[in-house]
RNA sequence: GGGGAUGUCGCAUAGUGGCAAUUGCACCAGACUGUAAAUCUGUCCUCCUACGGAGUUCGGUGGUUCGAGUCCACCCAUCCCCA
């Protein structure tokens, strides 16, 4: 694998860079779209690769060891083949799940005892058994297990939480270089940042993460809860930290808005269940603002979806059919909506690129911003 | 013509003396950031100075009662059975 950087914007923080994997070609900055269980859910893996031509996908190996199980997934040759997706896959590590489960897990030195969201069954996972799992999905991008804290977070919380994930982190990386790939392609491992919201803590774990020298750096523990400025506040801390030749992803985020922000802060690749859950939801996200699919305004509003959307759903569909899609609780709703939502992400994401090498980035984005914090 | 039953906030329901009144649906609005989410929350009689206050409500009219959706009388409407 291989990640360059094509140009750095003069203005800004802001990257364009190439990062080549053995399933083909990211260019970076990026938007994953979210399919936790193997599927994004709602969009063909066919409208997903042709109509909106993402690049890479995540997967979440809490969920993929629940539910198909290991076995399955190495008898099916990895979840690339499991899952008919020929393009990058990243898999998070669960330890989000750490955090979004917290009533169903138990906390220790050497891993996390799981309760089953499924059938309540106990697992345990340790730093090197989440390696193996992830060896096994067949992920080209395999994330450290780490501890996701809340937001708010105890000083003392947060330190202690950090250290263990440093520690997770050291034998995450001892276990990962012990192993080699099963089926053939390379895999690499980004270890992750933490330390909530403390200057003092993050710094530390920048620091203590960019020495382990991986191939990609990731931040976590952000966009959990805590105001957006401090989310930006402590990205950009973090980013002045991390080497620059290598990518920056930064877990979970966001809304448009917060994309391109973080863009100009030096991050790459970026995540978010937003543009399906909330697409799901009634929620659409456009050049011109955000609509709220569901109300009543659009229910004679017979124009396209999107006249500037670049999926064949934004000129094939009208709102006031969209909405009445929603209303009736069809199932193409949520389809139509999920993979709109996901054609936008990547578009805005593809025009940041393309205003980086442009050299206009900063001035492109704040034309952008209020637009896409409008609400139609 | 005779007998029986029922009328509650859009629809459907609960409520047999303290009730602006249960629940579901619909409607309207909001939330959602490494997915326990095709989920969740709020509003849903009217008005206001709106985590509070005021006024009008349970087919109609009258009555009993400190107090009536609930009890009584009559009326109206609907449904069922027998002619």
């Amino acid at each position: 694998m291989k990640f360059e950087l094509a140009k750095t914007d003069a203005h800004s923080q802001a990257r364009a860079g190439v990062f080549e994997t053995d399933h083909g070609t990211i260019l970076t900055p990026i938007f994953m779209p979210v399919g936790t269980l193997g599927s994004v859910k709602a969009v063909h893996q066919r409208d997903l690769k042709d109509d909106i031509q993402a690049q890479i996908i995540l997967g979440n190996t809490y969920h993929l060891y629940l539910r198909p199980g290991l076995e399955v997934l190495e008898q099916a040759g990895g979840l690339h083949k499991f899952n008919g997706w020929d393009r990058p896959i990243l898999t998070d590590s669960g330890g989000y799940q750490v955090y979004s489960l917290a009533g169903t897990r138990k906390l220790k030195e050497d891993g996390v005892m799981f309760q089953s969201h499924i059938d309540g069954s106990r697992h345990f996972f340790t730093p090197e058994n989440v390696m193996d799992t992830q060896r096994t999905i067949g992920a080209d991008i395999i994330m450290a297990f780490d501890e996701c804290t809340p937001y708010p977070c105890e000083y003392n919380y947060a330190k202690n939480s950090m250290r263990l994930t440093h520690t997770w982190l050291d034998q995450c990386v001892a276990q990962f270089e012990n192993t080699e790939p099963k089926y053939g392609y390379d895999q690499v491992l980004f270890p992750i940042v933490q330390g909530s919201v403390y200057k003092d803590l993050r710094t530390q774990s920048a620091e203590y993460i960019a020495s382990k020298n991986c191939f990609g750096n990731a931040i976590g523990g952000l966009s959990v809860g805590e105001p957006i400025e401090m989310m930006y506040e402590f990205t950009d801390l973090v980013c002045r930290v991390l080497p620059k030749d290598k990518p920056r992803y930064l877990m979970g985020v966001g809304t448009p808005a917060n994309i391109l922000e973080s863009i100009a802060l030096g991050i790459d690749m970026f995540d978010c269940v937003m543009p399906t859950r909330n697409g799901r939801n009634g929620m659409l996200f456009t050049s011109e603002g955000i609509i709220n699919m569901k109300n009543e305004k659009w229910k004679k509003d017979f124009s396209p979806i999107d006249s500037n959307g670049l999926s064949f759903v934004d000129s094939q569909y009208t709102r006031a059919y969209l909405r009445h899609l929603f209303q009736a609780q069809e199932m193409l709703a949520p389809m139509i909506a999920s993979l709109h939502n996901l054609a936008f992400y990547l578009w805005l994401v593809g025009q940041a690129r393309e205003h980086i090498l442009a050299g206009d980035f900063t001035e492109w984005k704040n034309r952008m911003i209020p637009k896409l914090t409008t609400r139609l």
